[in-house]
DNA sequence: TCTTGAAAATTGGTTAACCAGATTGGTTTC
DNA sequence: GAAACCAATCTGGTTAACCAATTTTCAAGA
């Protein structure tokens, strides 16, 4: 178990150098958005690596935006300016992993806004498929069984109807890992999640309704339990 | 241009066929949390394409916390439960690329919270990095330079102060697409670049002193163009 | 001198062979 | 019978050769 965690930071930190060194490379020579980064090949032989290495280094800044590669001509440089991009990869060099406290603090922000807009915007399929996933949620933990994965795709279907594909992403790329950690601190218990189907329920009810700001303020106590221990918490 | 789009898309449905017929192995073979997937030769030999498009898929499954791939042991499904997996599945393979305004809207909320953290948690080191980055854009618009960029990495140095490594991320994940943007709808014109130092002095003075509902006020104002376009255009 | 066009070189993507570490199953040993 | 051990096998990762599309080069033709 260690060992395969020492190879994936190890991994990581090959990573971080092949940017590194592809940011010293850019600002040696003088390359500027638009520009052409040398090939494949060439990077792999010049950092010492391998070229699969170079590759996912390559894809890593693709997806944060900062380089664009196109086939059978090369790697370019985004055109998103020389201090924009100087910038960002320094940020993304010193990125650190997400802790519990931040991905909760994120989630709820995330949240009481996707319920907002899910009340202005949801069409009645979106409103169709939220009861879908309150009535899976509910039926789970009226059998007594665990239910968090049911309550997070409540979550997922309101902001699925958010209309907003940016915070629906974030939400997807955040839900794993807060599964992860509750279950790791269990921060749930079987009483919350009886509570849960009343406070669920509330929040469709607003959704339905089309009702922003009470869709917001049940939203807001539902979160009542996860808000204390964000802001009351050490962790 | 046209081709490039058109391979791009393609790669993208090639990536979700596969997604869809790991997803359809996993229901098919009822593998649980925890089990291992056939191996990425298998899978490839099976789906009728290449290893390294498996290994794709599979990183991005590993991305949205789906999979986890050990070292010379296999892919194996994480333990976030059937459900959640089974659901969060489907969300993946209907996700949409996001459109400006969503960016915009998402961008706002976030802003407005990591400002106000920031002015809360902000530590000397995180202020003068700020400050730094406030003097480099007002140094640009005086020369009457254009400095969305600049402009940006003072948004980004609040994010990075602001102590939450999530949203620090998808900050990041969003300012590329938000440059491009602004250069393509020429969202700011040099009018408010000026107006625009005076609206950043203010904000950093709300950080330095530690005042988190004024820093969120003057955050708020600063965006008042962009708030108008989120919210009265139909883009 | 400029245009044209075909061949050569270069590129990211793909494929297949290979590697080292992990797993497995059976055999030995006590 | 159980524990220890070893070799065969299987795995994700790596490497190198290959591919098809693109770009470059440069000589032929006007």
């Amino acid at each position: 178990m260690k060992l395969e965690i020492v190879t994936k930071s190890d991994q990581n930190d090959i990573q971080n150098q092949i940017i590194l060194n592809i940011k010293e490379l850019i600002s040696f020579k003088n390359l500027e958005p638009g520009d052409k980064l040398p090939s494949e090949r060439m990077l792999s032989e010049k950092f010492g690596v391998s070229r699969s290495n170079i590759r996912e280094a390559i894809r890593k800044l693709e997806f944060y935006g900062i380089l664009v590669s196109k086939p059978q001509s090369g790697t370019f440089i985004a055109e998103i300016g020389t201090v924009a991009m100087d910038g960002m990869l320094n940020d993304i060099l010193n990125l650190e992993d997400p802790d519990f406290k931040s991905l909760v603090e994120t989630r709820i922000l995330l949240e009481l806004k996707t319920v907002r807009l899910a009340s202005l915007r949801r069409t009645d399929e979106d409103l169709k498929k939220i009861r879908e996933a309150l009535e899976a949620y509910a039926e789970k933990v009226e059998n007594g069984e665990d239910a968090v994965q049911e309550d997070l795709l409540f979550h997922l279907a309101i902001a699925n109807a958010s209309g907003n594909s940016t915070m629906n992403t974030f939400m997807l790329i955040i839900t794993p890992e807060i599964i992860t950690n509750f279950e790791k601190y269990h921060v749930c218990d079987s009483n919350q999640s009886v509570r849960g189907i009343k406070e669920h329920e509330e929040i469709y009810k607003a959704i339905e309704s089309q009702n922003p700001q009470l869709a917001k303020e049940k939203m807001k106590i539902h979160f009542g339990t996860l808000y204390q221990y964000c802001y009351h918490s050490d962790k």
